[in-house]
Parts: C-alpha cells; structure tokens; sequence
DNA sequence: CTAGTTTTTGCCTGTGGGTCGAAAACCTCG
DNA sequence: CGAGGTTTTCGACCCACAGGCAAAAACTAG
C-alpha cells in the first residue's frame, strides 16, 4: 500500500513477529485460503490492519518464486500494489507504520524489490494512465495535483503543463468550484476532478502509433 | 509461446488429452515441482512440445486465481508470454499445432484470455522497448522487419518511419551487408541488427517525460 | 537502353509536450 | 484605498519527433 503523505512517497509497513525475519519490516499480506481469490485474500489480510475501504486501487505486480525466497519453507508469493488517497489517514495498529519509499528500513524478504517495483509501475502509469486519481482526494486544485506527481516521482513538474495535458487528454475536468486563497493571499485555485475514478489508459503510447 | 508464422502473428496450442476440456485446444504448461522457478517450471514443460532454445523472450504476464477456472478442482496459474523469432521452425508433436491469435478455436480454461493479453502486453512493447528482437531473425531488412511488426499490430507500418524512428533510438544498427535482389529487381535492401537481444526499455515512456 | 521493382533518403507537416513570462485574482498592511 | 506580495492561470513561443509523400538510388529483366 502506497500513500503520499508529508509530500513524500510512502509504503505502509509491519514489523514481523515471527520467524523468519523477526523483528524485521515487511509488506502486509498472508496466505490464500481454498476458494479464494488473490484480489480477495489480500483485502482480507489488509484489512486488518487498515479500512480496506480507503484502498483506490489495486493491481497485481507480479509472482515470486525464486525458492531461496523463505530461508525457512518453500513459498510462493503474489505480489499487490495498493494506492490510497491523500485525503484519509487510515487507523493502523501498533506494529504498523508509513516508511518513505526513498528511505526504506531492512526489509523481510524479497520485500524491497516489491516495494521498489510497485513504485517503478506507478511512476510508469502516472504518465499513461489516470491512476493519479487514486492517490487524489475527490476534489483538488492544479497544484495539489501537482504535489502528488512530485512526491511519487521525485522529480520537478510543471503545474503547466500537467493541467494541459490532463486536460486535453479528457482526464480532468473542472467542478466549477474554486478553493479559498490561503492568509498569504493569492489567486483562488479553480478545483478539479477526475472524469473517471477506474484505471484508464491514455492511449497506446505515443511512440508509433496509430495512423490517427 | 507467439511466432509470425505467414505473415500472422500465431500461438502454439495442443490438444487436451483429459479432462477438464478434453479435446479442447489449450496452451502448453503444466505443475510446478516443488524449490523450482515458475520460469524454470515453464521451460521444463515447454520442452516436451518443442526445442526451447528457439525460445527468444519470455516474460511473466499475471497469476490467475479465479476458483472457478477450473470445473474440477482449485488450482492457480501463472501465465507466460514466451517469442519465437521468424527464422526457425521447431519440431512439434502430434497434437500440437499453431494457430493464428485472430482466429483462436474454442480455448480451454481461461487460455483464451491468456493469449490476447500476451498479444496486448506484445503490442505495447513493440512501441517503447525493443521486444522485436524476439520475432526478428539475427539479420534482416528494414521491409521485413515491418512485416513482423505488420502482423503483431494488425494494421499498416510505414517502413519509412520505423527505420527512422529505431535507429535514431538506437535500437537498430547496420551490418554493413546487403540482401541481393530479388528475381524482380528493386535496390538491394541493407542489413541491420538488434544491437541489443535483451529486453530494453526504449525511455519513460514518452508522455509526462522529464526535464530532459 | 528502357521499363519495372524495391529500397532509401530528404523534405515538409502537424501534434503535442516543455518553458517562460505576463496577467489575473486574492490577501495584508500601511 | 492603494501598494506590494502571493498564488494561480493563461497565452505565446520553441522544439523534438513521428507521419507521410515523393523523388532518388540501385538493382533485374528484356
């Protein structure tokens, strides 16, 4: 599960309380049950460490089977990658705390490569997709955006240019509503929503495409 | 396991011998032993249908957990995508055949899904990584080369622009050979290469891209 | 040498992201 | 109430790069 919070990507970690990797921080997560699916078993295991409902989105990273994996047993492991908005701060147990991604602690595991690879499919489908909307609050201004897409790649983006391209491309629209300037003054920000709350992809990317 | 075959993009599929679906045509696979790799476990049944070392490329697509897949019994699966360049022909079995991704036959279990995802995840990257390596002979023209891309994409190439677009990338390189003619004439075409037969990302994809 | 075929190159065009700066809209303080 | 400061928004320009076309190049066959 990842989060912006503070302005910086983080991953919501636990601290094991069994061998192996006691005491070390890992992902959440836990076996799957006869009957059931993937998807399913992880917001079961989720949730009980969060409201499962607070999760925007999910999606399947990717299988490890590398038997060295578990010094203790055989085992193979699905891995999840789950976004949440900015807006909610879910209730998590003791055991349980955001890390930023950029300064991860020893991890369970192969667990910082999952971490490390959710991050990668992330910054890759904030540019081709709407998956932004996951991690935005229902409403938000230009620049709140901008914050998010900051936070999750590290790198400088122009409020510009992310409201241009948003916008022609249909993900975004206006509700029509403007924010209050903060004490400092300043020019109400217009706010914004995403057309649509599901993952889309923009269109098959760019680089040799389509006719038209 | 995707080839082009005739200037289509097919998929290996054999006969099922036993229930469920039996006779139904369905993707080439099998049980994973235990301390093995899912990789490592594709390989070993894949072998028993062809010769795996024409095996170009092969890359985890998604794990399927649906508890109604299988009529029978509770089972998960990991699906492939494995590429075959142009230039050989493996041996196949009796029971196995290819056939054209377009137009599949009644496909076993969820295979069917299976395939035209693997055509999907095929089709993105031949627009932003250098998979084509993997359907492209050692050496080829820039004509041929957009007939393999003809046949994945299913709609026209410009020759032109592909030449252009993979060498400015990089992707491309000249042997410095050239084809003799055809019966009918025409200029003798250039030879080029993959500089690379791994799977390279071309660049973050070009949509929201960094500062430069 | 001419006609036909295929490949290659050069040029032009359009789309769309990147950037910068000015204008707009608001605040606070003197 | 006006000046100065702050934040957001808009417009204009630049440029990289893919798409497309047509001419040139390089060959064969008759």
């Amino acid at each position: 599960m990842l989060q912006v919070r503070d302005g910086r990507l983080q991953v919501l970690l636990w601290q094991r309380a069994r061998e192996p990797f006691l005491g070390a921080w890992s992902l959440p997560g836990g076996y799957l049950e006869r009957g059931e699916t993937l998807a399913q078993s992880i917001r079961r295991h989720l949730a009980q460490k969060v409201d499962v409902r607070e999760l925007a989105h999910l999606e399947q990273l990717t299988t490890l089977s590398d038997p060295g994996r578990n010094p203790l047993d055989w085992e193979l492991a699905t891995a999840y990658l789950g976004l949440v908005p900015r807006d909610v701060d879910p209730e998590v147990p003791e055991d349980t705390t955001w890390h930023p991604v950029s300064q991860l602690p020893e991890l369970a595991f192969d667990h910082r490569e999952i971490v490390l690879a959710g991050r990668e499919r992330l910054r890759a489908k904030l540019s081709y997709t709407n998956v932004a909307f996951a991690l935005a609050p229902p409403e938000f201004s230009i620049s709140e955006l901008r914050e998010l897409y900051v936070a999750a790649l590290e790198r400088e983006v122009s409020a510009t240019n992310l409201q241009r391209v948003l916008l022609r491309r249909g993900v975004l629209e206006a509700t029509g509503q403007r924010r209050e300037s903060g004490r400092a003054g300043g020019r109400p920000a217009a706010l914004y929503r995403f057309r649509s709350r599901r993952l889309e992809i923009t269109d098959e990317f760019a680089v040799l495409r389509p006719p038209a």
